[in-house]
DNA sequence: ATTTACTTGCAAGTCTTTTGCATTTGTGAT
DNA sequence: ATCACAAATGCAAAAGACTTGCAAGTAAAT
């Protein structure tokens, strides 16, 4: 999935956000990336190319989270991921050692989660998120 | 599922760890909760019984998952989860807000998660732990 | 009982994330 | 364009989660 600018700057206009361009900075960095980044990495990345406080990029993904935007993952790492938004239920597989994300296809869960979904709505009063998660050692770790 | 002292004892001698009055304290609390429970919740119930440091209880618990007997989650709050480990996939809703987590039956899953673990062994080298999690907010906080 | 490797307590340190406050900046109305 | 105001930012400090070094204690095999 490729985003334009134009998309990312009325994706955060339209949720009522200011267009900042730290905001949009953020936005764009975790939108270029194919896998959840880890905070501490897209902090790195961005001192790169802004002059950007780290308080701001943690208050722009809790905002940006917050209106829908992005996704927050923890991996049992320690630390946030962080990824667009999407309403295809993507799998995962995350590697326990070095951390590797990758996104894996398993349409045929498709049926049982809307399923448990529905279920859960019932049971709980929302349900707004959902992962389906492998956790292992990819080829160079194991 | 409930647990005896000398079952709990038993994993304890049998993963190759000491059976340390603390450590065995620590697996006790962790099998009688019927959720997967904060590290600092966990704390704060075992200082009131026992002089215990805080450093032993972290150590622990990283000993006792490594031999596979409890299972760390992460729920997106900043702070680990742990649990018994258990070979049958239970599915968990997680409220978003106030943390409680209610585990679902979703036996319907079974068959489609034996099969996307079955194509992440082949994809990733490995896998041995898999979640579906259903995140949302609860009755009381909906 | 002795030995040895594993455990623990304590204190300090690291890493991740949050907060208070003064200043700056989008954005909608004038 | 300019104004006004809420929202966003930087900075520094702090809070929260977790780890580590080291000296002393303890389980358990011999």
């Amino acid at each position: 999935m490729k985003y334009t600018e134009t998309e990312l700057v009325n994706y955060i206009k339209d949720s009522g956000l200011k267009n900042t361009e730290h905001r949009l900075a953020i936005l764009t960095r975790i939108s270029k990336v194919k896998q959840p980044i880890a905070v501490h990495k897209l902090i790195e990345d961005l001192k790169k190319k802004y002059d950007i406080d780290q308080a701001t990029v943690y208050r722009n993904l809790t905002s940006l989270e917050e209106v829908g935007i992005i996704t927050r993952s923890d991996y049992n790492h320690g630390h946030a991921h962080y990824e667009m938004s999407s309403d295809e239920v993507v799998h995962k597989i995350i590697c326990s050692n070095c951390e590797t994300i990758e996104k894996i296809n398993a349409s045929y869960f498709d049926e049982s989660l809307k399923k448990l979904i529905k279920k859960s709505k019932k049971f709980f009063g929302s349900a707004t998120k959902s992962s389906v998660d492998i956790y292992g050692l990819c080829k160079s770790c194991a």
